[in-house]
DNA sequence: TACGCTGCGCGAAACGTTTCGCTCTTTGAA
DNA sequence: TTCAAAGAGCGAAACGTTTCGCGCAGCGTA
């Protein structure tokens, strides 16, 4: 009751109970408070009187205060370049589940895709003060990540490397997943394999289309340009590289989608075409598992250990967080193997053939 | 250079340039860099003056210590169930996007699908200090709301209602979205009509089975009671509600399923039983879009427009936020249309009997 | 020439914590 | 019985801002 009559609450003022109101009301010093807050000892009825005070006052500690003075946030700042895409999302829960048990909590910022934002979301997280950085890089630019080390903010990077700045990385085998799927697909027969991947300079498609390449020299095909498209990553231009593909005068008996916007795209085109997988076309994509075990016939992917991506940053940035001396330690680089989950959507050439 | 040979940087603290600094260097007080800093205006030397010193310096506003003192964070807090659901990050976009265009910004905290926690993060919240919190209620009880409630910071509601408070709310005809999807079936033709909902004292299921009876009475159709399934809206508990229409002595010719899980769900199910849709069943799911379009035939679903959702969201938080009386205004209700996209995954059943 | 007004800058007090160093009390060993 | 050590509480300073109220010029008007 007293809640809604207070006029102060009433004009939306915050009316702020803080340790003062508490040390008073327990008829105790704030120091004394403070340190019981903090998990200190003191005295069993002093201890008593606290808890009550803070019962009835409802009390709660204010981090923005607590933060000013010990330079501390407990919060760690995780930047992506899309909120929206799942590959994202699955890695930022498990950072969260990981970094919320040693008590930090975690505030996520999105670049939208934007250069220009992934620059300004890190000056944001900066100013909030943030202890510490989990990024995927989108723009790949050292620039943003830059201004945190100038700070003498930790940065954990996942996903890919960006050129000038030596940090701790978590990686995925991509080199090592693309070759086994395009190797299991030469097994199968097939000796005109396409590749639809990302823009030249990303990282991630790099190692993707340098596993593509290992894998036909390994089983001595002779590559063709043709078959290995760059995109931008994103749906409408996946599409383009996809038809792209699929027009070809001599057109692939197989195609690897390598992330998981350019799989979609692969899929609509593949159901808008009537196309028979695997009878007119093998096909192994990549993430979405959820999106391959709805797809008829069920796809074969390639799967990131999203969730082990994210304990390990998470891991990662504790350690250098821990007073522990883990800042001097060197960058580390973890890389993490992922898994080519088998679906339904490649056959034997031979199969096809006969 | 100086970064990297600055004892102090490499023992990992917080070299922090502070507005004292800045204003040293620029030989004023610190009053009116700060004034500056706030967009108030000085002579024309002094901005010069105040500029370079902050570049040279590389000086960045601590927000923690502005926040305290101005007791506003600009930062709007935003709990939901869960990260991993799509429908909740497309609306996290959207609400983002619109606060950010003015000056707040957004820490997101889901609860895992879990109650306590739900209520933890509300504390969490509360400690940082968020000047308001647009929520996505899990568990649907106030206790965590009120919490909020009591300390004075306004709360928006989306997605559902909770019984025991009053607040701004944001929710979507689930009502009539419901009513229209399963009419479309009555006019196709279907008069065994089987629905899976989610737990009976979950808002937006209520809203949707409500939403079945009225299309059905409308349509002079008996309601079988055997029809009608309630399940946990997940994905395993989807899956029996699913089968258990399915194996039904008089079975469905179409179903309705009522949320994203159950949609997937009830996808992965048909492709294992080799369904052929529309012929063995009409099938309308819901949220989603981008599953239903990778489904063959195209799904047709009940699409909520999560985009305004957000955008709402965050439109009723800035006006509650404003000094400009927003706080008195009493609490408003906002329901949006949502939207059946036509796929092919419903047919005729005079065609089927044809 | 005098007066008041306006614009600009400044000092200092707060915001809610933590923490340092001090005092006082209690305890236990010599 | 004495004394040192340990335990507990306290006052006050500090963290980096914002903002209030004041003082000082400069200027236009009477």
């Amino acid at each position: 009751m007293a809640s809604s009559s207070d006029p102060a609450r009433a004009r939306g003022d915050r009316v702020a109970v803080t340790i003062k109101d508490v040390a008073r009301v327990a008829g105790l010093s704030i120091a004394t408070v403070s340190k019981y807050m903090n998990g200190g000892h003191v005295l069993d009825d002093n201890r008593v009187a606290i808890e009550q005070a803070i019962t009835t006052l409802g009390y709660r500690v204010n981090v923005v205060a607590r933060g000013l003075k010990t330079r501390r946030t407990m919060t760690v700042g995780v930047l992506i370049p899309s909120i929206e895409q799942i590959f994202s999302t699955e890695i930022i829960a498990a950072i969260e589940k990981q970094l919320a048990k040693a008590g930090f909590s975690t505030i996520v910022c999105d670049c939208q895709l934007d250069a220009e934002l992934e620059s300004r979301k890190m000056e944001i997280l900066l100013e909030k003060q943030v202890d510490g950085i989990i990024m995927m890089p989108f723009s790949g630019l050292a620039e943003p990540i830059q201004k945190a080390i100038d700070q003498g903010v930790p940065v954990i990077l996942i996903d890919r490397k960006v050129e000038g700045v030596i940090l701790d990385t978590v990686l995925v085998d991509n080199e090592n997943l693309a070759r086994q799927a395009v190797s299991s697909l030469i097994q199968a027969g097939h000796r005109r394999i396409g590749i639809v991947l990302g823009p030249k300079d990303l990282y991630t498609s790099r190692k993707r289309h340098t596993g593509y390449l290992a894998a036909c020299h390994e089983h001595g095909l002779v590559v063709d340009p043709d078959l290995i498209r760059h995109s931008d990553y994103q749906i409408p231009g996946g599409s383009a590289a996809f038809l792209a593909l699929l027009d070809l005068p001599d057109s692939p008996t197989a195609i690897f989608t390598t992330n998981y916007e350019t799989t979609f795209a692969a899929g609509l085109i593949i159901n808008e075409r009537g196309l028979n997988i695997p009878l007119d076309l093998s096909w192994i994509g990549f993430d979405s598992l959820s999106m391959a075990q709805i797809f008829k016939p069920r796809l074969t992917i390639v799967a990131q250990p999203v969730r082990q991506i994210g304990e390990t940053a998470a891991q990662l940035i504790l350690e250098r967080l821990s007073g522990a001396g883990g800042f001097a330690c060197e960058a580390r680089e973890v890389i993490l193997p992922g898994e080519l989950i088998a679906g339904l959507s490649t056959g034997s050439i031979r199969t096809i053939a006969d």
